[in-house]
DNA sequence: AGATTTCTGAGGTACGTCAATCAGCGCGGA
DNA sequence: TCCGCGCTGATTGACGTACCTCAGAAATCT
């Protein structure tokens, strides 16, 4: 019932300490033999080695480098106050976080800023930045260094990245359809979708899912071809307006990226029509007081706090080459309507 | 830069180690000055107590005990494999959960049973039990001998515990409420509320929140008296049998509680109206299949996971008296509809 | 068999904290 | 002057693990 120290196991296997040492940390002069017998005590007796203890030993200090997007974007300002609320609380857990900006346009900066980092040896990286392969490469070679890696809110598919901290950007088009397909009833009309760009993965792919589901399941609506807004306030203002006064049918808009903003801005500019279902991406202060307005319907979102301390405990756990626990790193796709603010 | 110790606090105060760990411990024998001293310096350097270093030191075990409701509840079901997850999982280090269960209905035992525990002097408890004088009781008992206190699910808003671990449920209502007028549209009609039991203040402030947003917002929705089915599959087959009968223009059901496999069973047994919207809450096996079917339309959800690993994060924090990150532990109202589902 | 290499054991120090002991200081009262 | 008291310092041994050294045993090669 108690649990087994490396003195359990030594006696267990019928060894020395420094014998169970070479074999828990994998190191040199220990007979195949041996080292099965240790093995074997340590399953026998379920010995789990106390991670604090062993940090506290080595007194390591784990660093670990966030790469988030630069410019104004309220969603990663968000994520970065999460995430600097979780570093001063697991201050005390010997890890230290360092963010860095990069500008997600230009791919060789990106690049270059990742192998910066990387060249400083850190144990581990969360990024946040486009799929390109100038990044995709540069992941390769972090890996190959030895760095764990993760992504965080927009996944590297193809790369060689230990975990991607985020949703399921398809699934979350998909609700987002789903409630914009009920939300707006049985009226017959147009859905306008807006982002900041669709060059970017999660856009294309919240699209996808949305343009399933409304497709398959709410006959009644034609989505409108995508617009994107670059991050422009005037561009996304002309948007809303051209396309409030372009369709006089217009039921709904499903903004899948940044810059609700500016969006909800041109909204209050144009003249919004009555029962305009509005359904957008991430809870930030924008899209709070819209909802609490009534500007906003619903708001598909993951929690910052939730991604940013997944991605430190999945770091944490690469870097120590333990398991992680796989239910709690599964970020859910929140649905946030007035009622159920947090 | 560098995580100060206990050495740098005692070289910045002037002080030795051990006057350093008197204060720290607030063990006597330290004058007023000198303690000032030391808790100077500690502020200054920013020093914060390693306390796995320091439960290395003491070989602390923390003893935690959860007191669970007896009886076939999916719900719980859930929440009792979440725990021993949790449990299993380093999250749980030097700790020992033991779950024990009591009789929900009768509230003599259930106090017995808690005073039982508390007997066992744990380090702290997790509760999951209805209001009663003689619950409030117990609790003051336990928190009187120093024991944390934490309610978990259902609240106990006027007794001694420390937190409460579980969702706004007047919020819920609402949640469940605004999805529910929004689902059904411009029709007009009623909605059944069903729970197993409206004793439960969970059931009654769910009530309250479905009301209000109802009354307010769907003038076009009436909400017919809660029924209770009191866990009983055939009350419940019968409940839904004779609402459907009953009332032609039924247009939704809201499923407060538990029983959410009996409500099913009885609607399938029954002719299901034609666009009949079913919220229910939590997701079970019974409710995830339903949503993958269609059967339910939006289930309003706390996910067990954090349930109990915020549970136990707090009842370690009570019992080492630190404080906790409190965005880390609130809990969401998780809206979870076929698309969104984890 | 002897030489060499490979394994293994014993033991120590360290990490940051707790807890206990013992010694010593100054001060005031007897 | 001596005693007791309140406060403080110095020291020590845990806790579970990491990592190092050194000596010596065992296996392997020549």
């Amino acid at each position: 019932m108690v649990k087994p120290t490396v003195h359990d196991i030594a006696k267990e296997a019928g060894v020395s300490l420094a014998t169970v040492d070479r074999v828990l940390n994998a190191r040199p002069g220990v007979r195949e033999a041996t080292v099965a017998r240790v093995q074997d005590a340590v399953d026998r007796l379920g010995y789990v080695r106390d991670s604090y203890a062993a940090n506290l030993a080595r007194k390591r200090q784990y660093r670990y480098v966030f790469v988030l997007p630069v410019g104004p974007n309220q969603f990663v300002d968000a994520l970065r106050e999460a995430l600097i609320e979780a570093t001063g609380a697991q201050l005390a857990e010997r890890s230290s976080v360092k963010i860095i900006t990069v500008p997600t346009h230009d791919p060789h900066a990106v690049a270059r800023a990742i192998n910066a980092v990387g060249s400083t040896r850190p144990d581990g990286l969360a990024i946040m930045v486009p799929e390109t392969p100038q990044v995709r490469d540069a992941v390769g070679r972090l890996k190959a260094d030895g760095i764990a890696v993760v992504t965080l809110v927009a996944d590297l598919p193809n790369s060689a990245r230990d975990h991607f901290v985020g949703i399921n950007n398809r699934s979350a088009g998909r609700t987002a359809g789903v409630l914009m397909g009920r939300f707006v009833g049985r009226a017959t009309g147009s859905v306008l979708v807006v982002t900041h760009s669709l060059q970017a993965r999660d856009s294309i792919e919240r699209r996808l899912g949305f343009d399933e589901v409304v497709s398959q399941e709410f006959p009644n609506l034609v989505v409108l071809p995508s617009m994107e807004s670059y991050d422009d306030p005037v561009r996304m203002a002309s948007i809303v307006t051209s396309a409030v006064n372009a369709n006089p049918d217009l039921l709904g808009i499903y903004s899948m990226g940044t810059g609700n903003k500016f969006l909800l801005e041109g909204l209050r500019a144009a003249r919004r029509p009555e029962g305009l279902v509005v359904i957008a991406h991430e809870l930030t202060p924008a899209t709070r007081q819209a909802l609490e307005e009534g500007e906003v319907d619903a708001v598909i979102a993951q929690n910052v706090g939730h991604l940013v301390r997944s991605a430190l405990r999945v770091l944490r756990a690469k870097s120590d080459d333990v398991a992680i626990l796989a239910s709690q790193e599964r970020i859910r796709i929140d649905v946030i309507i007035r009622e159920n603010l947090p």
